[in-house]
DNA sequence: GTCAAGTTGTT
DNA sequence: ACAACTTGA
C-alpha cells in the first residue's frame, strides 16, 4: 500500500483471530495501516509459564494466523525478545503511530502490561488496549457491598441482568499492508513446536486457529448442544463443546458463541442453550476471581487451609498418578486421556482432582501444575478456580464432606465403561462392572492385565475417612 | 439483623 | 442424614 499512510502496530497475544478483534479493529477505524505483531517473551509470565502443551497448541494457531492474514494481503512479524524494548525499536523501525493490544487478566502480565502502556504513552505513542477475551471485565461485577462476587450463582445473575449482546464483526477480506520494518523470525525460532513429536495424538482431534475454533462451534451446535445439560457429564460421549482451548488462544470470541448459540434457541432447547452458556458463565467468574485475588494460582483463596496437613512429597505416588498407574480405572483413564490428547473431560477432571486431594491428599498445586503443562487448554483463572474447588480451599462454601467416590463416578457417567475400555485397554477385556473395581476379582485382573496395579495407591474408603478427618479438623468451628 | 441458598457428593 | 459454613440480598 502507501508508504505515506500512517502506520499502527496490532500486538496479538492470546487473541489469535481476526474476526471480533477489537484492537485490530481500533486500528483500522482509527485509519492506520495495521502491522500485525507477535512477541515471544515467556520469561514474562512470573511463576507460569506457558507448559509444553500450551506451547504445542500456540505454534500451530499463530501458523494459522499468518495464512489467515497473509490470505487477506498481510502477515504476522514475529519477534523473540522482551516485550517493551521490542515494541520500541519496532516502532521506531515502522514509524508507526500507535500500539492496539487486547487485554490479558493473568496478573503478571496485567501488571507488565500496565507497565508498558505506560511507558509508551509517556514517549507520546498511542498505546490502548481492549477487551477481546470477556463477556464481562473482571471488575466491572461487583456485590451492593462493592465486593467481589466469591459464590458462581449471584455472580452469574448479576451478569446476566446485565448482559448486552454485542454485534459481530468480521474482519474485512482485505487488509492494507506495508513493508515498513523488518520481518521478525521464523515461526520455528520461537520454538514452540515440540523437538519430539510427542503431540502427534493430538491434532487427531484438535485443530487450532481461527478456522478450527469456528468449526468446532459448528459442530458443538449441530451435535452435542442437544442435550447438553444432560450429555455434557458423560466422558464416553461427545457431550462437550471442547471449545476450551480455542477460547483460551482467543481463536473466537466468547460474545461470537453466546450469538450463535442464541440463535438456535427453541422452548425445547432453552435449557441445554443456558447450561451451556453458563459453562462461559463459569469462564468469566473464574477471571472476576483471579483479578481480585491474584494470589490464589500460589496460595489457598481461604487461608484456613494454610496450614493443612498435606501429604509429604512422596515422589512415586504422585507420578503414578500423573501416569495414569493409580490402579482406580476411571482416573487412570482420565489422566491418560490428558496424556495422549492434551485435554480431559471436564467431570474426570474433578473425579482425578478429588481422587489427588482427598484420597492421596496431595497439595492441590501438584495437580494445578501439572494440568498447566499438559492441557493444551491450561488458563490460569480456569486451573486455578478448579483446583481449589476440588480441594475445598476455594471461593465456594465447600462441604469438605465432598470426595468423589472414583467407582460410583464411573459407575454413573461412564456406564458402559467405555471410557475406561478406550484410555486403559488393557482393562476392555474385562466385564463391565469390573472395569471400575479390578481389585474386586483379583484373578480375573491378573489374567486380563497383568501389568496394571492389583489395587488401588489408596483404598477408596480408608482414603475417604482419612480425608474427612483432617479435612473436619479445618472446617470445625475452631476457627470462628 | 434476618434468612435463603449454595454446580457437579456419598451412604 | 451428613454437620453446620459463608455469601449476598
Amino acid at each position: 500500500m502507501t508508504d505515506a499512510a500512517a502506520t499502527a502496530l496490532v500486538w496479538f497475544r492470546n487473541d489469535l483471530r481476526l474476526d471480533d478483534n477489537p484492537a485490530l479493529r481500533a486500528a483500522l477505524d482509527a485509519g492506520y495501516v495495521p502491522i500485525p505483531i507477535y512477541i515471544h517473551a515467556p520469561d514474562e509470565h512470573g511463576d507460569w509459564r506457558p507448559g509444553a502443551a500450551s506451547d504445542a497448541w500456540r505454534h500451530r494457531s499463530l501458523d494459522a494466523l499468518d495464512l489467515d492474514l497473509s490470505a487477506r494481503g498481510s502477515r504476522l512479524r514475529r519477534f523473540v525478545g522482551p516485550s517493551l524494548p521490542t515494541l520500541q525499536s519496532l516502532l521506531l523501525a515502522t514509524d508507526a503511530e500507535a500500539v492496539f493490544w487486547n487485554r490479558r487478566y493473568e496478573p503478571a502480565i496485567e501488571k507488565r502490561d500496565t507497565r508498558i502502556k505506560q511507558a509508551l504513552r509517556r514517549q507520546g505513542v498511542r498505546a490502548d488496549s481492549y477487551n477481546g477475551a470477556l463477556l464481562f471485565e473482571p471488575w466491572q461485577l461487583a456485590t451492593r457491598q462493592g465486593e467481589p462476587y466469591r459464590v458462581f450463582t449471584p455472580y452469574w445473575r448479576a451478569a446476566l441482568a446485565s448482559w448486552q449482546q454485542a454485534p459481530n464483526w468480521d474482519a474485512p477480506k482485505q487488509l492494507p499492508s506495508t513493508d515498513r520494518g523488518p520481518d521478525g523470525v521464523p515461526l520455528a525460532a520461537l520454538k514452540l513446536a515440540p523437538a519430539l513429536d510427542w503431540d502427534r495424538g493430538f491434532w487427531e482431534h484438535w485443530t487450532p486457529g481461527e478456522a478450527g475454533a469456528r468449526a468446532a462451534l459448528e459442530t458443538f451446535i449441530d451435535g452435542a448442544m442437544n442435550g447438553y445439560a444432560e450429555q455434557r457429564d458423560r466422558p464416553d460421549r461427545v457431550g462437550t463443546s471442547r471449545l476450551s482451548p480455542h477460547l483460551h488462544f482467543g481463536e473466537i470470541a466468547p460474545w461470537r458463541a453466546v450469538a450463535a448459540l442464541q440463535a438456535q434457541r427453541t422452548a425445547a432447547r432453552a435449557g441445554d442453550i443456558d447450561a451451556a452458556i453458563r459453562e462461559l458463565g463459569w469462564r468469566e467468574f473464574a477471571h472476576h476471581l483471579l483479578h481480585h485475588f491474584p494470589h490464589t494460582p500460589e496460595r489457598n483463596f481461604n487461608p484456613r487451609f494454610d496450614d493443612f496437613d498435606w501429604a509429604r512429597t512422596v515422589a512415586p505416588r504422585l507420578q503414578a498418578w500423573q501416569q495414569g498407574r493409580s490402579g482406580v480405572p476411571i482416573v487412570d483413564a482420565g489422566m491418560r486421556e490428558l496424556w495422549h490428547t492434551g485435554w480431559m473431560h471436564n467431570r474426570v477432571r474433578m473425579i482425578v482432582a478429588s481422587y489427588l486431594t482427598k484420597h492421596l491428599r496431595y497439595h492441590w498445586r501438584h495437580g494445578a501444575r501439572w494440568f498447566w503443562d499438559t492441557l493444551v487448554d491450561a488458563d490460569l483463572a480456569n486451573n486455578t478456580l478448579g483446583w481449589q474447588w476440588v480441594a475445598g480451599t476455594g471461593a465456594d462454601a465447600a462441604p469438605y464432606f465432598r470426595v468423589f467416590n472414583p467407582v460410583t463416578q464411573a459407575e454413573k457417567f461412564d456406564p458402559d465403561g467405555r471410557y475406561i475400555a478406550r484410555w486403559v485397554p488393557e482393562l476392555a477385556a474385562l466385564p463391565t462392572p469390573l472395569r471400575f473395581a479390578p481389585w474386586r476379582d483379583p484373578d480375573a485382573l491378573r489374567r486380563a492385565a497383568p501389568d496394571y496395579p492389583r489395587k488401588p495407591l489408596v483404598d477408596l474408603a480408608a482414603g475417604r475417612d482419612a480425608a474427612l478427618n483432617a479435612y473436619r479438623e479445618r472446617g470445625g468451628g475452631e476457627s470462628r
